[in-house]
RNA sequence: GGGUUGAUAGCUCAGUCGGUAGAGCAUCGCCCUUUUAAGGCGGUGGUCCCGGGUUCGAGUCCCGGUCAACCCA
């Protein structure tokens, strides 16, 4: 007898295999040429045609509805669904008796005619259904579908099988970076493949994930930014340079964080911190048009982010000011950490320096307002190592944040390319590390100093964390909806 | 790391005051040739997340843990 719990549910499956196969039908069978993608089929359908239109297609049974004779079901191929028309008197007994045992979960190739039912609903009036390949487990269930969201992420398949909003977002991401790749490419600028695998990981500021070199008995760490490498090609003659790819921060996991994210850098030589700012509205607002259609983005909550340029450009200062008074900067430390408590409701510890108290009320009260795109430019220096100082305040960097939702999107600088600068900085980080017991940059990229002595042009730098731009672009609200297998807890047991 | 909430059939969810574990879908059997969350009749299916405790009796109450979501750091 049959029984019907998760195991027998499965056991019942692999009976109906072995019974297959003792048909002489192959259950995980082989190459099915010629079918059509169902979108184009739709597509192609003419209401007066007076020939019959062939249709060849496969795909997964989604949905059975079984009438006695006839049989309808709905096939979902990459692009579509459509429904199948299966009737004895099509096919013959046999058949038809074949089509009666398929289950829903397996993938079929199925041919036949399109026609339109009585309801009204484009069909295919099947003539012949090969199995593809049998299912061994229920899928979820067909009307709501898998909403619990941690099978979600740990079966993403079952979630792509189930959620077309979930398979929608993947193919925009991938559609926003095929954009990306195209629109640089048309602007001059080349990719490259910088080291994932380094023995200081350098670029940012980030705890690393260590690994070891069993040939070369090293230490190494996990990129946490490929920005030292692409400034040696800058040193190199590679003017306008990107790299596409995954980086590693050994940190926690939220709604925007992943511990592995995409992230993109760009640099162009002769250029500065504008000459970014021009470049990623472009792009930005390229990759809208092309990808989502429009330049006003509506999120699920609400939220209607308008992306039309151009986009505006606030000094940190400016913005720190708008929110905690324009007296703030004259403010002493204990005036400032009282202001912040008293007036702006933010608890913020005596012990921060000075910048950072200020930095706290920017990150929290501020960037979280910043939904429409706002480039946030000259920052305190100490925020910011690596870029170039402004010409007239060596207090204040020459480099923007974008803001878009409230969330940094990308950052930009006006490099820094003095290696004499740099090397002072980089040992000042040093010396400040060390006295803080931060075993993580307990070495100096000598190599990348060196580069930087045979002289590197002034450029244009930027990150574009692509994660969330998909975020920012598809309305999804968490970063685990646009990566397609997020960092999970392991489950035990 | 802290707080809040949650975990019950393959999936989606109920479960009252602590008293025999429920529904829909899926699945199995029967009926049905234009249905589309098809329909009708009948059946099968449970480590109630895990481990302790209280109790005559725990899905339910208490303690500890795991995993997740959200918020905070």
């Amino acid at each position: 007898m049959m029984e019907q719990s998760a195991d027998e549910l499965f056991t019942q499956r692999v009976n109906k295999v072995a019974a297959l196969r003792a048909e002489g039908v192959n259950p995980f069978g082989e190459r099915f040429d010629g079918a059509e993608a169902i979108d184009m089929l739709r597509a192609s359908f003419k209401e007066d045609a007076e020939n019959v239109q062939p249709a060849k297609v496969a795909g997964r049974l989604m949905a059975i509805r079984g009438m006695g004779n006839a049989i309808f079901a709905d096939i979902k191929d990459r692009t579509d669904r459509i429904q199948l028309f299966v009737s004895k008197k099509v096919i013959g007994d046999e058949a038809f008796a074949s089509f009666k045992k398929l289950d829903i979960g397996d993938l079929v190739g199925a041919s036949g005619e399109l026609f339109i039912t009585k309801t009204g609903e484009l069909s295919i009036k099947v003539v012949d259904c090969v199995l593809l390949s049998k299912s061994l487990r229920p899928l979820p269930e067909k009307f709501h579908g898998l909403t619990n969201v941690e099978q979600r992420y740990r079966q993403r398949y079952l979630d792509l099988i189930t959620n077309d909003d979930s398979t929608k977002i993947f193919k925009q991401r991938f559609a926003i970076i095929k954009g990306i790749r195209k629109f640089l490419e048309q602007k001059g600028f080349i990719e490259v493949e910088t080291p994932m695998i380094q023995p200081l990981a350098g670029g940012a500021v980030a705890n690393p994930f260590k690994t070891y070199y069993e040939a070369l008995s090293s230490t190494m760490y996990m990129r946490i930014a490929p920005e030292l490498y692409l400034k040696r090609l800058l040193v190199g003659g590679f003017e306008k340079v990107f790299e596409l790819n995954r980086n590693f921060r050994n940190e926690g996991m939220s709604r925007r964080h992943n511990p592995e994210f995409t992230m993109m850098e760009i640099y162009q030589a002769f250029g500065d911190c504008r000459t970014m700012m021009d470049l990623v509205e472009e792009l930005i607002t390229t990759l809208a048009m092309d990808v989502i259609g429009t330049l006003q983005i509506t999120h699920p909550n609400g939220t209607v982010i308008d992306l039309t340029r151009p986009w505006r450009r606030a000094p940190y200062e400016d913005l720190v000011k708008e929110k905690a008074g324009s007296d703030w900067f004259e403010l002493s430390k204990e005036e400032k950490v009282n202001r912040a408590r008293q007036m702006l409701g933010l608890d913020v510890s005596i012990e921060l320096p000075e910048f950072q108290i200020t930095n706290e009320v920017y990150e929290k009260l501020i960037e979280t307002t910043l939904i429409q795109p706002t480039f946030v430019t000259r920052l305190p220096a100490q925020l910011v190592p690596l870029a170039k100082a402004c010409a007239d305040d060596p207090t204040k960097v020459d480099v923007f944040e974008l803001e878009i939702n409230g969330q940094e999107v990308a950052p930009g600088y006006s490099e820094l390319n003095d290696p004499i600068e740099q090397r002072r900085r980089f040992v000042e980080q040093f010396e400040r590390d060390k006295k803080e017991g931060d075993v993580m940059s307990d070495k100096i990229d000598e190599d990348f100093l060196t580069a930087l002595e045979y002289g590197m042009p002034p450029a244009g730098g930027m990150g574009i964390g692509i994660d969330r731009l998909v975020m920012m672009l598809t309305g999804a609200e968490s970063i685990r909806d646009v990566i397609l297998f997020p960092q999970m807890r392991i489950r035990k047991g």
